[in-house]
DNA sequence: CTTTAAGCGAGACGGTACGTCGAGTCTTTTG
DNA sequence: CAAAAGACTCGACGTACCGTCTCGCTTAAAG
């Protein structure tokens, strides 16, 4: 995230593609699964130059995820905060189940629960997520939509963790229906009684 | 929770201990950590006794976990909605976040993610929790507190999923107060405006 | 050397061939190049294997040469001492110079300089052979050719250096005439004067 | 022991600094352990630096050593054989066995035996000392004290065998009277019978 | 009360990946 | 443009657990 000015020549060569490959091989088996021998022999690279760049799988996890798009958040503006807040959720629903970013998604942040250095990654993403989200929010209160002194936060905790307990702990598939119904609950939770 | 009618003197003779020292090294060193020579040597039990019933990791532990009480909830009945939530949720919560329980439960949930033994186990559980949840929601459904059609899933994983997103995710700690202001936001959208 | 009565199904059961190829691989490109890997590769045998029961590649070689006829001694009894340090001198040079054993002797013996585990094996072989040439020299006090006093393990040393000396220090290939030459020398020395 | 000469400004520049780095390490740790990249960093030179002039750590050891007065020999004359074969074994017993010196001479000798370019160095090393020590058996064959036929490569070989012996192959420290032992049992079968 | 099968302990093994070390080579920057 | 710095490949190290196999001893219920 942040671009250390190295002197040129200096730094891990090979870094973009090992990125790629840890999240190749991410996508395809998991964290768990996941050898550093793998990466170094599918990048054709050597072990050692891994191990002098990282200290850890954990680490080279982490910069590869922090390097790609795959945690990139759009913020919504659909002018309602019934469609951003249907778009955020639909967003974190995508992450957690799309072929393609689930295995990685999923496999991280579960590992993050017992590995100090993926638990930083995981903070800092949904603080990130969060500090961004947090416009969607401002702006309804701006409309008046809902209350000024709307916890944001535990808001999109209740929407971001329904996803979460939805697709990973009861692992079953929604669609855009779970979008909705999650929002509707929650902004009927959030808006104002008349 | 099936139990095996076995012809007697049939089994494991060493299940009881076995389950004791697995759920005493998940304590300490969480899921990842746990290594079957590790649980065969603290238990005073030869390796392949453990593979002789056990395939693999995630079965012995998910049979440790099954047999613990660690996963049991107590249905709360205080006579209003309000109430048994809070109570649902500072459960879980306590769960996921207490000192003896939640290196067990989150390494496990989270380690779920990526394996079909583990994904069992905890898709069973959280379908067992709702089943029972739910009546607490018919009961306030029977007060006419909510509504008849309320999504009782949706509820429950809202909840549910604030809890892990806060403390699994973001790291953070939380107190009964945190599962105030869940219940009242969840409250919010589940009761019938006037 | 002592035959460790074991439980039978106990102990090494690859030992033997380990041995073997031990042996290969010292003749073939002597103690240093000698790799663990490369032993367990040819022997067909896992490197954990290896490692369960000896400690290090020194214990592994001084296992296999202890094992091994390659350092086994005959006591010459030819008549006369002539005949009988002619005959030491010659095994020794052959030890050393030998296509087939050379390269082990010579590396194994030179790399227990450094190497407290070989040192060990080192110091004993010699002292073992030390002690059976011992005998020579008796006879040839009981039969009056030499001083009683004669001090056998300079004399020994003398001889069994001299060996070393040419061949391993100044690489030169030398005959049977060289054995001649030392008893020679040796013989003069110790031969009272009438 | 040739020096080449270079045009000035051309060449290792920091010979001088690598050659004492190197000897140092040979002492502490002898030639096994002596890692190149030791070298470098000690010396506070780039590896590359290194391998651009010497093509490995044998070549290396070897100009260091070559370079080093730790080889150099003092021709004794004083007045007798007796004295002269003393002084020499005594200057091979204080190399082989001197805190100093006794593990760069016996680890670098040792490793000579598997590695052609110390081999070289050995060779080159024994060699030239014979050159010298032959002066000692020239005066004692000039004085009568010896037969002029006096075969001195194996009188020496026997006489700085038995010291590799003693202090190497049976690893005993030995002291001044050694020397006299050695020459004692030498010089009597060296001198002609009346 | 004994006998017989289920359960178990003991020991050895092949296998995969780990994280590290050092050798030696190649590429890029700098003086 | 030569010398130094930096990045790299390669092979082996010694270790940790994995999961498997064989064999022979306990032990407890059923005859």
């Amino acid at each position: 995230m942040t671009s250390h000015t190295r002197r040129p020549g200096t730094g891990p060569r090979q870094a973009e593609r090992l990125y790629r490959v840890v999240l190749e091989l991410l996508r395809e088996h998991g964290f768990d699964e996941l050898a550093i021998e793998t990466v170094a022999q599918r990048a054709g690279v050597n072990k050692t130059t891994i191990y002098r760049w990282w200290p850890s799988k954990d680490a080279l996890v982490a910069d590869a995820l922090i390097h790609s798009e795959l945690l990139d958040l759009d913020v919504p503006d659909t002018g309602s905060l019934r469609g951003d807040l249907t778009a955020l959720v639909r967003q974190v629903r995508l992450l957690l189940s799309g072929a393609d970013t689930a295995p990685i998604a999923t496999s991280v942040f579960a590992a993050a629960a017992s590995r100090p250095e993926l638990a930083g990654l995981t903070r800092d993403f949904f603080a990130d997520r969060l500090s961004r989200e947090r416009v969607v929010f401002e702006r309804a209160i701006a409309r008046g939509d809902i209350h000024p002194d709307t916890d944001v936060t535990l808001a999109v905790d209740l929407a971001l963790g329904a996803v979460w307990t939805r697709v990973v702990l009861r692992q079953q598939d929604v669609g855009e229906a779970f979008d909705a119904e999650v929002t509707d609950l929650l902004l009927a939770g959030l808006t104002p009684r008349t």
